[in-house]
Formats: structure tokens, sequence, C-alpha cells
DNA sequence: TCTGGGGTCCTCTGCCCT
DNA sequence: TCTGAGGGCAGAGGACCC
């Protein structure tokens, strides 16, 4: 049974609901529209504004128009030009985020975030401190509200795939007539998980996007009840085993996945889209330091090396080319990453121009910089009697790092960054829904 | 319509080694 | 010395998620 916005009801034994899937409200335009009680009940979007930025966020009352995330915000502009475009505070949304995670964390340390407005929750070892499953759920909603002045929606179920859709029937419903109220809290019961599940289109399944989707119906499958008649041999066959395996036990309910509060990077990186594509290969060789030291910054922060750098081109026709190197020594540093990530950058063409550029480091191993002595003295690439004297570029990370730890991000970096306006520097969040109304100059 | 940024995971292919 | 099979790994690219 599926039930919204109920009081919660004790079972024999107790619930068997402990996973909780919270979800903010629109997000990024929500925050816009609490620090701007002036936009309420107004279209509002947030997203790149410049000529090739994308919709990261909009207010229901914007999807009443028809706008949606990942749209092109040209597009947007067509379909709703009264709307209020803003291109986003990144910094604001990650304190309100911070926020949010406070409030959950209240309840129980296992919190899996999954984005800045979005996490899972093991509550199953605080039932008895704050009630079951949906009694919390009520809760948090309420303390997020007054914590944060926003709504969220939360899914609670057997397992983080049920919470997950859960929380998704437990939005409010949009059409072009106007926004109706959802029921803010939608409890999947063990017993009407089935029921639940089948009559949804297959498209809402973890996995399923438009390429898996077109497969699908090639087979006649369009809802998950279709999916769950069909074969395990069949789907394997359409899809491959770990797709086919995968949305075989989903699409019976089977979801082992455990809340896991700590999972560490698997990799780092940062790509952007310019507002004019690059031509020159001397420009494009700098956008690589660049990102490379912003990737850099982001790996000393988390105590990391890297032995893998993998590069990303796409140019003018949006075709899009990667290259990565795995080097034997750990790499740290803008100036180690870089150096590979030219070398790289030399084996693509660069065709009519490059629209989009980035860098991204994997494979990662503890980097242990803190002891060492601090120098200039010595190029990564530079060696004695064919040995290398600093290799991977840790003395001069370990320099670079202490120097903007005291004086700032924009205290040293590379040569080739600097301009009349100052160095050249890229943030996470910078760029985040593609470049802003100001054009790239050489 | 004209397509972002930051990730993860999977598949396929080629190379190297045994 | 050559050849084929199989495993492991790296590299490239695609699909998907928020």
């Amino acid at each position: 049974m599926v039930s919204g916005a109920r009081e919660p009801v004790e079972q024999p034994g107790g619930p068997d609901t402990p996973i909780l899937h919270v979800d903010m409200d629109c997000f990024f335009a929500a925050v816009e529209v609490a620090d701007r009680p002036e936009l309420f009940g107004i279209p509002v979007v947030v997203g790149g504004t410049g000529s090739r930025g994308v919709v990261a966020a909009c207010s229901y009352e914007a999807r009443v128009f028809g706008i949606r995330s990942a749209m092109p915000t040209s597009r947007a502009r067509q379909l709703c030009p009264q709307a209020v475009f803003l291109s986003g505070r990144y910094s604001r949304y990650e304190q309100v985020s911070e926020e949010f995670r406070g409030v959950l964390m209240a309840y129980t340390p296992l919190v899996e975030t999954i984005s800045l407005d979005e996490a899972f929750l093991d509550v199953s070892g605080c039932r008895r401190l704050f009630g079951d499953g949906p009694e919390i759920a009520r809760r948090l909603r309420s303390e997020i509200r007054s914590v944060t002045g926003l709504e969220a929606c939360i899914g609670v179920a057997r397992t983080k795939f049920l919470a997950k859709l859960g929380s998704r029937a437990a939005k409010p419903r949009f059409s072009r007539s106007g926004v109706r109220t959802g029921p803010g809290v939608v409890v999947v019961e063990p017993d009407g998980e089935l029921d639940f599940l089948h009559p949804m289109s297959v498209g809402a399944l973890w996995g399923v996007g438009p390429a898996t989707l077109g497969s699908l119906r090639k087979i006649g499958v369009e809802t998950v009840g279709d999916l769950a008649r069909v074969p395990l041999a069949s789907l394997v066959g359409a899809l491959g085993p770990a797709a086919g395996h995968q949305l075989h036990e989903l699409a019976w309910a089977r979801d082992p996945r455990r809340v896991e509060p700590f999972l560490p990077p698997k990799s780092i990186g940062h790509e952007e889209t310019y507002a004019t594509d690059i031509t020159d290969r001397t420009v494009l060789d700098r956008e690589f330091v660049r990102l490379s030291d912003a990737v850099a910054q982001r790996l000393s922060a988390a105590a990391l090396a890297c032995r893998t750098v993998t590069i990303k081109v796409r140019n003018t026709g949006f075709e899009t080319v990667s290259r990565s190197e795995t080097v034997p020594d750990p790499l740290v540093g803008g100036h180690a990453i870089s150096a590979v990530a030219k070398r790289l950058a030399a084996q693509v063409e660069m065709g009519d121009g490059v629209r989009l550029a980035g860098v991204s480091a994997s494979h990662f191993l503890p980097a242990n910089i803190a002891g060492t002595q601090l120098s200039f003295d010595l190029a990564p690439t530079q060696r004695e009697g064919g040995v290398t004297r600093d290799p991977g570029g840790v003395k001069i990370a370990a320099a670079v790092a202490a120097i903007r730890q005291r004086f700032g991000n924009r205290a040293v970096g590379a040569a080739s960054l600097v301009s009349p306006e100052g160095l050249a520097m890229k943030r996470r969040g910078d760029t985040q829904w593609g470049p802003s109304e100001e054009t790239w100059t050489d």
C-alpha cells in the first residue's frame, strides 16, 4: 500500500521502512526565492545566462510554461520571456546545503549525500529515539522548513531505490493549468512495493535513460511490470549483462545497496564551455594549465595525489574526444598535472575550434606533501643523472599550497595565467551551467 | 532547440605478459 | 621461435545521474 502525507501507522514488530530519500524542491530557484521574497509566485529560472547556457533549476511557476532542467536557456527564454533569469550563486547554495545536511545529521550519522539538495538516510538505528521512518520524515520536513525556509519531499521505504521513487511521487504536480501541492511524504509499505512499482513507466528506473529506453521499447517494454515479465536472458541479450541483471532486480523491487556515508571520490575534474570557440593552440594550452591548477587545488585540499590524467576536448561540431595517460609516479600540483594534460592535448586536433576543454584526475593515492621541504628550484621534469629529483612535482605543490594557505589562491600560480587583471584562476562552480553573458577573449 | 558541469559505471578494444 | 588462449590493465567512449 502506498500512502501520502498521512499519520504513521504502527505495525506488529515495528515498521520495516528504514530508508529515507530527502529531496529539496527546485533547490537553486527556491533558495533565490527565499532570499528575495519579491520573486515569490513568479517564474524563476537559474542557470547559464549566456548563449550556450542551460537551465540548472526552475520554479514550478516556470515549469508550467514547459521549462525543464538541462534545457538550453535560449529555448527557455522563448517559452517564457517574462521569467526572471538568474545566473546562480553556487557558494550560497553550498551554504544552504550545509544547513540542510545539519538537520539530517542531527538524526543519524548514516547520511549519504547525493548532491547539494539530495540525500539518503538510514534511520534503522535511531527509531527508538525519534519514532519510525514515516514519523522521522514528517519531523525532518518541518525542521528543514524552519531552518532553511525551503520545502523538501521525502520518500520512505525498505530500499534506497523505492525511497527515491517515493520522494519523486511526493513532489508537487504541475500542468498548463497550474501547480497542485504534493503529499510531501510518501511511504512505500513493504507489502505494497510491486503495486507501487509495476504501473510506472520503465523510464522511472535507475539507469534507464534515452538510449536504454529505446532498446527496451524495441522489445515491447513500456512499464516496470512489462520489464519484470521479460526473461532475464532476453534482458541480458538486449542490454548486456550488467544493465540486464540490475534492471531485472530493480523491477522486482530488489535493491541491496546500503546507505554509504563516506564514499571516497574516484575522480576529480573541471571542464568549461567557452562563450566563443578557442582557435589558438597557445590559448588552449593556457586553459589546460588553468583547469589543471583548479584540479590540483582540490586534490591538495583532499590530501590526494593522482596517477591518471584525462583531458576532454569538444570541438565546434560538438564531437568530443578524450585522451588519458597513467604515469608511474603519483602527480601532485598543477604544474605536474598540466604537463601531462598539455602532452595529451598535443595529440588532439583542434579542427575549426574548441568549445569545451576539461581536465580530470583519477587513480588516487594519499599525498604526503606536508613534511616536504619547500622549494621552487626543481621542475618535475628536471633530472639529475637520469633520476627525477622531484617526482610528480611534490616540492612545488607543497610550496604553492603553503603560499596559498597564507596569502590566498590568487597569490601564486602558473606564469602563463598572469594577465593585467591578475591570475586567471578557475574555481568550482564558476561556470557551473555554461558561460555567462561575457565572452571569451584571447 | 541545440545542446553545462561534475561525477560514476560499463563496454569494447588493444596491448602486454604468461 | 612461433602461435594461440586467457588474464590484467589502460585507454576511449557512451550512457546515465543530479
